[in-house]
DNA sequence: GGGAGTTGTGGATAAATGTGGGGAAAAGTC
DNA sequence: GACTTTTCCCCACATTTATCCACAACTCCC
C-alpha cells in the first residue's frame, strides 16, 4: 500500500527518483500511464498486467471502447527503476501532465501518482474549497 | 506486450523504423494491414495468423463483418524488418493511411499501430473529448 | 554526537538507436 | 538487348539512451 506525499525534481534527462518507501513493493519493472485530472499513474507490472488484460478485451468492434483502449494502451509506458530507483518519464507523458522541474509523487492505495507541483497545489486547494459538500456525498457512501 | 507512443519518420524510400523495445517481441517476420480508423496494424507474423483464422471464420452472411475481414486479409503483406530493425510501408497502405513523413507508431497490447502523425493528434483529442467520463470506465474496469 | 549507511541530484562515458545515402542485384520497359 | 526503375543490402554519422560513478544532504544507530 503507497502511502504519502514527497516532492521529488525532474533532471534534464527525464529521470525522477521514486520514493525510497516505495521502492521494494513496486519492484524493478513498473508502468507509467495516463492518469485522470491531468496526473499520471504508476503501477507495478503485476498490477498493470490486469488491468491490460481487461483492456485489450474490450470489443474492439465499438468506435469508443476501441478508443478507450488505445488511449490507455499507447498511453502506457514501461519504466524500468535503475539501480538508484529512478524512472524515465517519455516526452509525450511529461507532456500530457504538464510537468516542470518539481514533481509532487503521491501514494493511493494501489497506485502512485505524478503531478506537476503547481498543478497538485491547485488541485488540492480546489478539492479544499469543495470539501464541505463531499462530506455530503461521503455520508451517503457510507464513509 | 507492446506499450507506449513513438514518433518515427517514413524517408524517401518508404522506410520506417520500428521502436527498439518492439523489435525482440515482433520478430524478423511481420505482417501490416490495414486496420480501424485509418491507421495501420502491424503485427508479429505469428499473431498474425492466429487474427487470420479468426477473421476467415467471421459469419459470411453480415455484410460489415464480411467487408471488415476482406478489408485486413486483403489488405496485409509481410513486412520483414531489415537488419536496423525497418520495414518498408507498400504505396496502397501508406495512402490507405495517409501517411506523410512524421508518422506515429503506438504499442496496443498486441499489435502495433502506425498512424500519421497529424491523424493521431485529431484522434487523441477527439476521444478525449468524446470520453469525458473517463473516470466511470475506469471504475468499471476496477482501475 | 560521530560515523556508517542511505537517499536525492547531477554529470561523464560508452553503447545503442534513428536517419540518410550509396551501390549492387532484380524487375520491368521500350 | 539496352536502358531505366525499383528493391534490397551495406555502411556512416549524429543524436539519443543507458550505465556507471561522484558528491552532498540526510537519517539512523550505537
Amino acid at each position: 500500500m503507497f502511502l504519502g506525499e514527497f516532492s521529488y525534481s525532474i533532471d534534464e534527462k527525464k529521470r525522477l527518483a521514486i520514493p525510497a518507501k516505495f521502492r521494494q513493493a513496486l519492484g524493478k519493472k513498473a508502468v507509467v500511464t495516463r492518469g485522470l485530472d491531468q496526473c499520471l499513474f504508476l503501477y507495478s507490472f503485476k498490477e498493470w498486467g490486469v488491468l491490460a488484460e481487461k483492456l485489450s478485451k474490450l470489443p474492439l468492434a465499438q468506435a469508443d471502447a476501441r478508443g478507450f483502449a488505445r488511449l490507455m494502451l499507447a498511453g502506457a509506458m514501461e519504466a524500468d527503476l535503475d539501480k538508484l530507483g529512478r524512472i524515465l518519464v517519455p516526452d509525450y507523458l511529461k507532456e500530457y501532465a504538464s510537468l516542470g522541474k518539481k514533481t509532487v509523487i503521491a501514494g493511493v492505495y494501489n497506485r502512485i501518482e505524478i503531478w506537476d507541483e503547481q498543478k497538485w497545489e491547485a488541485y488540492k486547494t480546489n478539492i479544499e474549497k469543495g470539501i464541505g459538500d463531499m462530506a455530503e456525498r461521503l455520508k451517503e457512501l457510507g464513509i
